[in-house]
DNA sequence: TCTTCCCCATGACAGATGTCACGGGGAAGT
DNA sequence: ACTTCCCCGTGACATCTGTCATGGGGAAGA
């Protein structure tokens, strides 16, 4: 019988998918939670063979998740599973400890297929999503890069960047000017928008 | 037997669902699709009295989806199962003919209770949902307005925007100068989210 | 010890954005 | 017939954005 965590923040969707694999023999749900910081210390409890995790959870998301399940309990196996098939995500994880990576676009059979093969030893990463993640080289983006993209992304101005992360407005501009030119955009929407679709915020 | 079509992008979690509302015995699943389009043909060719919809699909979406499934098959219910809570959604929804109104993040009971409660001729709509979908109020936008603004989503220049709705620059500058001043926001991007937050575009 | 990179910040300046006035055409409502 | 609103567009101008130069501090690596 391989033990499951399951790890998805819409509860439908998450009931959907326990009842979805308990249809399944060999396998048992013994856990369900809708955060990533719920994640470790239920894996404690309940010791689960295998992890699914969702990337886009509160409570500081499934790689962050991920990261700290592998560090405490290596001997479970991660399997990502996220509608975004982003090569940073896909890196993120990958340097993290999982050994799975599905789209939600993929058929139900690949999931349960992905559960036994990793259960087996093996790893499933969606084939054109590896090539992908290979081509788009590591993330080119300096941490205060990042910070100050992910401050850009709800449209406001550089004033209103600079007071949410509290750099002067110069320096923001400098940061931005200098991310835009590595991700080859026009503006820092552009660039911001690059770079979450990459995966790299 | 309650007779069931569901439309739904992602394989995974169409798959799950189906799975999900397969444990009732008085729900059948007679039909699943994974575009807008393909809706009313499947509806058409396997007549069920419920259909749940998701919105963000290709092929035209589902809230286009109902509103053609409303006029051609107007016995058939709909309801709305979707991840974005956006009280444009909502009033779409409406003004399309569907009678029910559900977000993901409900648990599963909530969405076999709505199966039943629209196949005995009631509503269901998230009460908090519906408040702040009222408060909202109306669209205040116009077809242009929403036009230019979801054009500057992707954070391209004026120049791009404007060659992507074939419009002078100074134009699309007007028309998202006003829109900006409709929705308060203080640039064209904090306009366009925001229209989008609220299911305006 | 020196080099490189990241981070911080200021200042000057060119280009882009956003505001506003103005004017015309067309459609719908009164 | 007149009014109102939407849509189109130009032009002038104030403000914001983005680029670039410059300089200093700190950390890591050679």
């Amino acid at each position: 019988m391989i033990r499951i965590l399951l790890a998805e923040d819409q509860a439908l969707v998450r009931g959907a998918l326990a009842a979805l694999l308990r249809l399944e023999s060999d396998l048992a749900i013994v856990a369900e939670v809708a955060r990533g910081d719920a994640v470790v210390p239920t894996a404690l409890a309940t010791h689960p063979d295998i992890a699914l995790l969702d990337i886009e959870m509160p409570g500081g998301g499934g790689l962050a998740a991920a990261r700290a399940l592998h560090a405490q309990l290596p001997a479970c196996r991660i399997i990502m599973v996220t509608t975004f098939g982003r090569s940073g995500y896909l890196r993120q994880a990958m340097e993290g400890g999982a050994v799975g990576f599905l789209l939600k676009d993929a058929p139900p059979s690949d999931l349960v297929a992905a559960i036994h093969r990793v259960h087996a030893g093996g790893k499933v990463v969606d084939p054109e999503l590896a090539m992908t993640a290979l081509s788009a080289g590591p993330n080119p983006l300096t941490d205060r890069e990042r910070a100050v993209l992910a401050a850009a992304l709800d449209g406001g101005s550089i004033a209103v960047i600079a007071a949410r992360i509290a750099l002067a407005e110069g320096t923001v501009r400098n940061h931005l000017s200098l991310a835009m030119h590595k991700l080859g955009a026009q503006n820092r929407m552009e660039a911001a928008r690059r770079a979450e679709q990459q995966g790299w915020l």
